[in-house]
DNA sequence: ATTATTTTGTGATATGCATCACATTGTATA
DNA sequence: TATACAATGTGATGCATATCACAAAATAAT
């Protein structure tokens, strides 16, 4: 399928910066899906050639670890994704895996090389990206590992909240085995600390649907314990 | 100080891209500094405009968690470093600080941003080496969570030995509070488990030198416990 | 040299959380 | 609608490791 990408209601800051010609080239150059819920975007240990614009949905990013799979980030559109699998060496190191109904486009390495050649704002704007993911993956590597449980699960209910939904009552696109992947945690913490959020009035639970009530608190719980 | 970086003989791969034009660009355009063991190389909280090359030496990144200073990761020239904070917010979002004697260039944004936009294949090299750092995130993280002590040490040993130094025989440019701070640890159990490896006779260490006597062992336990 | 300060070694204790083991609920499948 | 399977709730137990509390070296400062 293809689409005409210079009416693409979807770009990101970087695409906007695009060259007419640039997005004709995009156009007659990539492959659009639309994928379900569950469907695989990117599978490690897999030889690949193509960046992946990832056009509406949200993603998660996943790796296998020494003993179970670890989700690194969540990823919502619109957003590219496996820069660094193409530009590195060309066999996936990570997986990337929708976890709500999506739409992708599959763009030829080479002609994301040439745009990028092609249009420096464009470029600028891809290596600006790289330093915010740089930057969040330093910040997220001294939390993680110096907060509790309960800090944690406090940061990634508030990410969820403020960066992926931007509501405070949104439903979970994880399972709880999935988010004590998320949080280094094990699932039976999950259940427990979502539990206790509940309990005490933090958030309110209802399934797979988060309603943060005090979200003060949450912030204090995400700061201290 | 100034030096003609046309013959300097420490280019990454790639400043070796760039052309001599770009090249007399950064001569005119870069404050060199001799520093000592300790010295700051980029604080955190600090307003920068300069991007940082490592010319010679060895850094650590370290940024303040919410307990602890964290070492996210270990620098050796040559590098560029601090491209994150200065694409982004201009406030450096981490600290970088000499753990050896080191050379350092400060070269304006503005130049770099040049000298990027003039050089393709100096601009490729550069997100090659983001897409790099991006991967090693991504498996840093999965690794050093669900790994226990043993297991991270193990790597951080072989991360000096292959990465660092290039050889099974180093000197630890770090005290064990450092090295803690590295491993997700506590600077006691870095003490008791160099004693077990050393016990155990996979290295021996002698103060702060290090000899990896039995490196297949080590990797055993950096893949196990 | 002598003192002060930082770095390291090592035991004892406390604790956060993983793990195990089920019960229970929810959801897909026949 | 019944049945299988996956996702969740919850207690009991164990363990890895942080923390505390010092002693002993090693380094730096005077």
């Amino acid at each position: 399928m293809q689409t005409d990408c210079r009416n693409c209601p979807f770009k990101t800051k970087a695409t906007a910066m695009l060259s007419e010609c640039s997005l004709d080239q995009l156009s007659s150059n990539h492959l659009e899906l639309k994928l379900k819920k569950g469907d695989s975007i990117i599978k490690q240990g897999t030889y690949s050639t193509n960046v992946v614009f990832l056009r509406t949905g949200l993603a998660k990013i996943h790796i296998a670890g020494p003993y179970t799979e670890q989700i690194v980030k969540m990823v919502n559109a619109p957003s590219y994704l496996g820069l660094p699998t193409t530009f590195g060496s060309k066999i996936n190191q990570y997986s990337v895996t929708a976890v709500s109904d999506a739409e992708v486009c599959f763009i030829d390495l080479e002609v994301f090389q040439n745009i990028l050649d092609e249009n420096k704002e464009f470029t600028r704007e891809i290596i600006q990206e790289f330093c915010k993911n740089e930057l969040e993956s330093f910040h997220r590597c001294a939390n993680r590992t110096q907060k509790l449980i309960r800090g944690n699960m406090a940061d990634a209910l508030l990410d969820f909240a403020d960066k992926i939904f931007k509501s405070d009552t949104f439903t979970l696109p994880l399972s709880q085995t999935e988010f004590a992947n998320l949080v280094d945690t094990s699932r039976e913490s999950v259940s427990r600390v979502l539990g206790e959020f509940d309990k005490d009035g933090i958030i309110k639970v209802t399934g797979k649907q988060i309603d943060i009530l005090n979200k003060k608190s949450l912030i204090l719980v995400s700061q201290n314990g």
